[in-house]
DNA sequence: TGTCCGTATGTAATCGATTACATCGCGGAG
DNA sequence: CTCCGCGATGTAATCGATTACATACGGACA
C-alpha cells in the first residue's frame, strides 16, 4: 500500500500539498492539483484514515450495540439510524453482545479507544454508576432499553404503562386472569412491563398468580416451550396471555394451536412489537406498537448532537429523555 | 482524555516503560509496574487504538457486510463468525448495505483505509474484476452469495444443486408442476436456485412455466404478496411452491391458508435455509438446510488467516472455496 | 526600483502510541 | 579491581496523516 509519502515524492510536491489536494483546498493551483491527481491515480493510492483519525480525533462513525440480530425488533429502528448518519456523513456499526459483559466491554473500549465517535445501546450491563461515568466522558445514548437510575439522553417508550395498557384491554375484554410470558434475561424493559403487567391484574382486583408467570427467551421456540408449561397448568388456567415480544406470541400460538388449542376461541394472545410478521401472520397478532423509525431517528440525532457540540455541552448540558407513545394494534388473536 | 505521556509522567517514567507496562512486557520491575498502574487508575488512563494500530497497522477488528439484518437467516452464520474471532482475538463489526453500491463502498472503504483487517461478504454489487482486485490488495472473504466470474476465498453452499434436490423431490413425490417464489434482488444464490429449478422441471419432461415464477422481496409480507399472484392464476394453478427463503414461505403459507387454501392439503410448500422459525411454525415448514455455522465458522477461518499470513501467502497463495453440503428438512407443508 | 502583499508551496511539529537502540547500574567472573 | 553482561529504563525514530508557520515568488503601487 502506498503512503502519502510515496505520492508526494511520484509528484514532485511535499506531503503538505498531497494533502491539501485530498482535502479539496482552494489553495493549490490547478497545474499542481493536476500532477498530484495523477500521482494517486498511478499508485491507487487511499488515505490511511488510522492516521487522519489520530490527528483529527474523530472517526465519523457511530456504534449501534444489539443483544442479537435474531431479534427483528431492532431492524427498522436501526434503518432509520443508518438513514440520519447518512445523511449527516456518519457510518453505522452493528455489534451484538449475547449479553456476554466481557463482549460488551470490548467493544465499549472501540469508543473509549476512539474507534468509534459515539455508542446508541440497546441494552447494557453495566451498572449505573458505570453508565453515569462512560456518559460524562463520551458521547451515549441509550435506547428502548436502559438501566434503571441511569442518567443518559435516552429515547424510550413508557413500557410499564404500555403492558399495563394492553392488559388491561384484555381484562376489560372479560378476561378473568391474564398469564404473562417474558423473558429469562432480565431486560430493564421486560422488569417494567412485568411490572405494569402486575399493576393492571392488580388493579382489576386480581392479584398475578406466579404460576402464570413465565420466563424464557425471546425466540420463537422460547414461545413454545412457554406455552408447553402454560398448557401443564390444566384447565383453570388464564384465558389470555400476555406476550412481551411477537416472536414469543408466535412461538406461543403456534404450539397452542399444534395441541387443539383454539387462538383466540380458547385463548387469546397478544405480543409486543408489532414486527413485520405480526401483521402477515395468520391469525394475524394483537400486539403493542412502538414507534420504531421515529425511536431510531431521535436516538440517532441526539447522538450526533453530543459528538458534534460535546458531552458536555450539547443540549446546554441538558440530558433528554425522549418518552414516545405506544399504541395498541387490535388484530386476530384477541378476542 | 489522558495519553501515555500524562500518565508517565504522572508516574515519574518514560512513555516507554508505561507502553511496556500495557502490554505486559516481563522485563519491567514489579516496583515499577505498580507505579505506572497506580498512575493510569488515578488518571483513568484508556490508550488511544489509532496510535496502537497506527504503528502496528493492523487492527484486530473484521467486518461483516450483509444487506439487511432483517434476514433471519444470516443470524447463526455470524454467531459463529463470532465465536472463532473472539477465539482469535478479533472484534466483528456488522455493516448493512441495503444493497446500495454507495453504502457498500463506504464500508469498503472501512478496509482500504485500514480502519478493519478484512471483509466478510454476503452479496456485493461489485463486478467480478473489482471484487478481484480488492482481494488482490486486502484480505476478503465471499460467503453463500459470490460474484460470479469472480476469484476469492469463499465459502458456500450448491445453490443450484440444492434448488434442483428440493424441486426434484417436489416433482417425484407427484406434483406435476411446481411454482417458484424468489427475490427480484439478484442475489447470486437467487439466480443459481432459480436455475436449478428450471433444470428440475425440464429435466422431468416439463418446461418452466413462466407464469408461475414470482419474484418479490425476501419478507414476510413479499411472500403474502406472491402466494397472492398465485391464488389469481386460477385452478389450474401448480400444486406445489418451491421458495427461496423460509420468510417468503411463511409470508405465502399463511395468506394461502386465510384464503382457505389448505396447506400441505391442497398445495405444498417448501421454504430454504431452516431458520429458527421453521421448525416451531404450525405446519412445521419443509426446507433446505444449510449449515449455518459450519459456513460462518470456515469464513471467519479463511479471513483470519489471510489477514495473519498475508494476501498472497495464505493458504499457499492458492484460493480455497468451500461448497459445503446441504440437506432436505422434511416436515409438514409438504405432501 | 524598492516595498509590500497575497498566493502557492514547503518545512516541521503534532496526534498517541510502539519499538529499536542507547544507557546506566550492578553483580559475578577472572 | 576491572571488565563483561544483563536487566531495567530512557531516548528518539516511527507509523501516516494534518496543519501552523515559514518562505519564495510575482505583481501592484508609490
Amino acid at each position: 500500500m502506498s503512503t502519502i509519502k510515496e505520492v508526494a515524492q511520484s509528484a514532485g510536491v511535499s506531503v503538505a500539498t498531497v494533502s491539501r489536494v485530498i482535502n479539496k483546498d482552494p489553495a493549490v493551483r490547478p497545474a499542481t492539483r493536476d500532477k498530484v491527481m495523477n500521482a494517486i491515480a498511478q499508485l491507487s493510492y487511499t488515505p490511511n484514515l488510522l492516521g487522519r483519525h489520530l490527528r483529527q480525533t474523530r472517526t465519523n462513525k457511530i456504534l449501534v450495540l444489539i443483544p442479537s440480530i435474531s431479534n427483528q425488533f431492532y431492524s427498522k429502528i436501526i434503518r432509520a439510524m443508518e438513514k440520519v448518519s447518512e445523511e449527516q456523513g456518519y457510518d453505522v456499526l452493528v455489534c451484538m453482545t449475547h449479553n456476554d459483559p466481557r463482549a460488551e466491554r470490548r467493544y465499549i473500549d472501540m469508543l473509549v479507544t476512539r474507534v468509534v465517535d459515539g455508542i446508541v445501546f440497546f441494552s447494557s450491563s453495566l451498572s449505573a454508576a458505570q453508565m453515569d461515568e462512560l456518559a460524562s466522558g463520551f458521547p451515549v445514548v441509550q435506547c428502548s432499553e436502559y438501566i434503571e437510575g441511569s442518567n443518559t439522553d435516552m429515547v424510550v417508550i413508557d413500557d410499564e404503562k404500555a403492558a399495563y395498557d394492553a392488559v388491561s384491554w384484555l381484562l376489560r375484554r372479560g378476561h378473568k386472569r391474564v398469564a404473562y410470558m417474558g423473558s429469562q434475561v432480565r431486560y430493564s424493559s421486560g422488569i417494567r412491563r412485568e411490572r405494569g403487567y402486575r399493576k393492571a391484574v392488580t388493579e382489576a382486583g386480581g392479584k398475578a398468580d406466579e404460576r402464570f408467570v413465565f420466563l424464557d427467551d425471546y425466540s420463537y421456540p422460547g414461545g413454545g416451550r412457554m406455552a408447553g408449561k402454560y398448557l401443564e397448568c390444566g384447565s383453570d388456567r388464564p384465558s389470555a396471555i400476555f406476550c412481551i415480544s411477537d416472536s414469543m406470541a408466535i412461538g406461543c400460538i403456534n404450539r397452542l394451536i399444534s395441541e387443539g388449542v383454539d387462538v383466540p376461541g380458547k385463548v387469546s394472545v397478544m405480543g409486543f412489537d408489532d414486527t413485520s410478521i405480526a401483521k402477515v401472520f395468520c391469525p394475524a397478532i394483537t400486539t403493542v406498537s412502538q414507534p420504531q423509525s421515529e425511536i431510531g431517528r431521535l436516538a440517532a440525532e441526539l447522538l450526533i448532537d453530543r459528538i458534534r457540540n460535546g458531552v458536555h455541552k450539547a443540549s446546554g448540558g441538558k440530558l433528554r429523555k425522549i418518552i414516545l407513545p405506544h399504541d395498541l394494534v387490535i388484530r386476530n388473536t384477541t378476542i
